[in-house]
RNA sequence: GGGGGCGUGGCGGAAUGGUAGACGCUGCGGACUUAAAAUCCGUUGACCGUUAAAGGUCGUGAGGGUUCAAGUCCCUCCGCCCCCACCA
């Protein structure tokens, strides 16, 4: 016999829906206050040209949350941008010629179709470009409303510098060995005036209120907190003999009496005034030296200490000591004060420096016990341990600690009673360097008078464009300080001659607050309505890469802190829940001799994979996907293929979202069959169906009561992965269950189909599907006789009275081991399944000859007996 | 060095302290077909056992502990992954 029902097509249907739901609106943002908001959002990607696994699986969690919210009667925000500026379009120009917005503006239209095509709901009607001027107009506002703060300022900083091109390069455009990637000359440091934004204002709120982030991965949290980095302690102030303050940073006050000498960066500013006529030769040198290590050389683990004497000394405070002053890269200008006390017994690198350089070691801390006495002159190591404070003046006799009455805190009484210094925090967090001296970026709306100093723009003459006829050759100074014409302005304030500032943004910033603008993407008058932000954010979904976890979202909190500050929104936090989900790996094949990669289709045979080159075996490995391991999969072709609904499915089946994903062509196939059955089971329904249903029964049939049981708990079980946790992975398998329920349910019985059960079986499955695969469940809602979209209808609700049962599986146990089941009446209480129990058959054999000693009883699960 | 996480069949992964391995992939066997694909049915942790069953033993990285009962809670150890790191 034909088939009757037309077969699964998604290369016809989808793209069918996606512009029918397209003309009637169907996901523009809905402004029934009535209804309570969520706002869903993805982290919103550079637009690169191409769209890759990652992002389809970002989205697709995401547009799933956001599809079940708006049936759940939420009125939804699903928006989607782009993060526009950055290196890769100012690369495109510099190799290719073309000019970075054209660039950026010809990804943006390749990309936005790729996106079109996955089904995802966005209100497209609020997307935003963070370069163009109607964004970044606000963006160079907001960095006003930080200068106005005094959160904005600036000062000399350090830049990637190649001495070839002339030019700065961005920490990326530095390789492993610090050369540049154009010209692989060796990168140097170079002091450059900069803007900074003062995230350190907010540090002890940003730490503080990770505890609010209860929606949070509690590694995110902790990435954070060990970022911001706080550290609790004393700052002590020495005196060099000339009689100059030399503060110093310590964790560990309390062993100041066992400070036997001094060590400032090479770059202290006191370096210069401290160090003797004998030993300047000396400390120039290694400050020189210092100087044009690279970041990699300067961390390198386990390096050996350097150093050198200033020749000058400093006195102790608390005990008169005469201390030399020492300089070494091992204490860096941007912690603390840029000096420290060296406390050689008790502090492991202050120890090696002292064993090196001959300096003296004194044990101020006694470890109890057992331990054989300390010894300055003949210890091996530092002891960071416990013990008793000794030769420590006022604190002797105190147990070294950080607890109340223990020696540092008592350390701190005594510098604060005798002014020698107090208790401090610090934080390992550092002001946000935000200049970068690039073209694509946001330009920083200052103006360099030379008369009235740094001034800002007038708000009236934002935005401050980009100028367009630029030349681009990635050498020599920034493509902006070449363009005279626009860097030549006159000043706001005394119409003197003034020059632009020429650097441009960190592009960190724009994305610090899109997620604002989206709740007011069209506002030409203001950076956001107040009332329209507040209407819609925090937002209460955040999905994203892991890669993400500290600057983005520490940033992100930090704007939205100072614009609370200011007025402009009303909460402290931006994202009340963030997922970070995994990143999508592909199989990967490697030669482990010659450590090259090679492509799946240059091998015979995938079972017994073979180097074609060499005839060496390769090893086979999920990695994540990239173009230089030949192991990614293009989103284009999965969708020619097996079209959205499948994709989707497969990475929500896959793996838990949090979790690295394996993609894997079979089980690719696999999903595109369970969408086949389904579309089979409803279509089939469809054309057999009764023409007059039966009235619902009174008495349901056991068959049917089975089924409605079924549908019922999968209302439940998918909901509730549904809430907060977001299982995506367990809810695409309890579909695949109804499904299989319905399934078996139409063979148990010639006369199931008839059953209105049966019909509210296959209408709930349509509708559970429709959040994780929305077309067809969109055709097969229609084919269903129903002329509104699917993804208007309510979610469906489990009814409480649908899971009662009358018999359940009650399992015996003997010493707490399964030994059997039986069949009981639901209603049965605790005596009578202790008896039922007894007398089962299971249970009689395992007892026989023993006596009982305890019964545990657990109503609705199972009976355990303890026998002797 | 500091911090966080993970370890379950051939594979991805399920399991409010209560029948470990749901759901799927793979493999194997079968039905349909001239054949293949698709589809459908059965089976798929290891070992012992039997003609076949019935049945039994073991099993969640290793070892201890708590409990009537442990993948789940506690302690020790091993392995892997991630973040930070000469941060005073």
């Amino acid at each position: 016999m034909e088939n009757p029902t037309s077969s699964y097509t998604p290369t016809e249907i989808e793209p069918k829906w996606q512009s029918q739901w397209q003309s009637q609106q169907l996901d523009a943002t809905s402004e029934d206050t009535t209804k309570p908001k969520f706002y869903a959002l993805s982290m919103f990607p550079y637009p690169s040209g191409n769209l890759h696994m990652g992002h389809v699986r970002n989205y697709t969690i995401t547009d799933v949350i956001a599809r079940v919210k708006q049936m759940q009667g939420f009125r939804v925000l699903h928006p989607m941008g782009w993060d526009a500026f950055g290196l890769p379009a100012e690369n495109a120009a510099i190799d290719r010629g073309i000019h970075p917005a054209q660039w950026t503006t010809q990804n943006i239209a390749q990309m936005r179709e790729q996106l079109k095509r996955l089904g995802l709901s966005y209100d497209w009607d609020r997307e935003l470009a963070t370069c163009l001027p109607d964004y970044y107009r606000w963006t160079q506002w907001l960095f006003l409303q930080f200068y106005d703060a005094g959160l904005a300022y600036r000062r000399e900083a350090a830049v990637n510098w190649d001495p070839i091109d002339q030019t700065v390069l961005a920490n990326e455009q530095v390789d492993a060995e610090g050369r540049s990637w154009r010209s692989g000359a060796i990168v140097e440091k170079k002091l450059l005036s900069q803007w900074f934004l003062k995230i350190t204002a907010y540090a002890e709120e940003l730490l503080q209120d990770l505890q609010k982030l209860k929606g949070w991965p509690d590694r995110v949290r902790v990435m954070q907190e060990n970022w911001i980095g706080k550290s609790t302690g004393a700052r002590v102030v020495f005196h060099t003999e000339a009689g100059q303050e030399l503060p110093v940073f310590t964790t560990r006050p309390d062993t100041l009496w066992g400070a036997t000498f001094m060590v400032l960066s090479p770059e202290h500013p006191l370096v210069e005034s401290l160090t003797t006529a004998e030993q300047k030769e000396a400390v120039e040198t290694y400050q020189a030296a210092a100087a044009a290590k690279s970041d990699i050389d300067r961390t390198a683990e386990d390096r050996e200490k350097t150093g050198v004497w200033t020749g000058s000394y400093a006195v102790n405070p608390v005990n008169s000591a005469k201390v030399p002053i020492w300089i070494a890269d091992y204490v860096l200008m941007g912690y603390g004060t840029g000096a420290i006390m060296a406390v050689p017994a008790h502090d492991q690198r202050d120890f090696e420096f002292a064993r090196k350089f001959n300096l003296n070691v004194k044990v101020v801390v006694q470890p109890e016990g057992e331990q054989e006495l300390l010894n300055g002159e003949t210890m091996t190591e530092a002891w960071a341990g416990e013990g008793i404070m000794v030769r420590s003046g006022a604190i002797d006799g105190t147990p070294a600690g950080k607890g109340a009455g223990q020696s540092v805190a008592k350390a701190i009484e005594f510098l604060e009673a005798n002014g020698f210094g107090e208790a401090q925090a610090n934080y390992r967090l550092r002001d946000w360097l935000i200049s970068r001296q690039r073209y694509w970026g946001v330009p920083i709306p200052m103006i360099h008078c030379e008369s009235c100093g740094v001034v800002p723009v007038p708000e009236a003459d934002l935005p401050v464009l980009l100028p367009d006829n630029v030349e681009f050759s990635g050498r020599g100074p920034s493509p902006l300080a070449k363009m005279t014409e626009w860097v030549e302005v006159d000043c706001p304030l005394c119409q003197g001659p003034a020059r632009r500032e020429t650097d441009t943004m960190d592009t960190f910033i724009d994305s610090s607050w899109y997620f604002f603008r989206f709740a007011d993407a069209r506002n030409d008058q203001a950076a956001v309505d107040p009332a329209k932000v507040n209407q819609w954010l925090p937002v209460d979904q955040y999905v994203g890469g892991i890669e993400h976890a500290i600057l983005h979202l520490l940033y992100s909190r930090f704007f939205t802190k100072v614009l609370r500050d200011r007025g402009l929104v009303n909460c402290d936090e931006p994202f009340t829940r963030l997922l970070t989900q995994g990143m999508v790996q592909g199989m990967t094949y490697k030669n482990p001799n010659t450590n090259k990669y090679v492509p799946a289709d240059q091998i015979a045979d995938l079972n017994n994979p073979v180097d074609p080159n060499s005839g060496d075996r390769l090893e086979v490995f999920y990695e994540k996907m990239s173009k230089s391991k030949y192991n990614g999969v293009d989103p284009q072709t999965v969708l020619a293929k097996y079209g959205a609904d499948t994709a989707r499915m497969f990475i929500l089946f896959k793996a838990p979202p949090e979790k690295d994903l394996e993609w894997d062509d079979a089980d690719v196939e696999g999903q595109f069959r369970f969408l086949n059955r389904v579309w089979r089971l409803v279509m089939d329904y469809w054309a057999d169906r009764p023409q007059t249903t039966t009235a619902p029964a009174l008495n349901l049939s056991k068959s049917e009561k089975d089924l409605r049981r079924a549908i019922h708990i999968a209302i439940k079980e998918i909901s509730e992965d549904l809430e907060g946790d977001y299982q995506l992975n367990t809810a695409v398998s309890e579909l695949m269950k109804l499904s299989n329920a319905i399934s078996d349910a139409r063979k148990a019985s010639d006369t199931m189909m008839a059953s209105p059960i049966y019909q509210e079986g296959i209408e709930t499955l349509v509708k559970l599907l429709a959040p994780f695969a929305p077309h067809i469940t969109e055709e097969l809602w229609q084919h269903l006789g129903h002329s509104e979209s699917i993804h208007l209808q309510p979610w469906p609700e489990s009814d409480p009275s649908a899971l009662v049962v009358d018999e359940i599986t009650l399992v015996i146990q003997v010493m707490g081991k399964t030994r059997g089941t039986i069949q009981v009446t639901a209603a049965a209480d605790k005596a009578t399944l202790e008896q039922l129990a007894l007398e089962s058959e299971v249970a009689q054999r395992y007892i026989a000859g023993k006596t009982i000693k305890k019964t545990i009883v657990v109503p609705g699960k199972l009976v355990n007996f303890v026998v002797v």
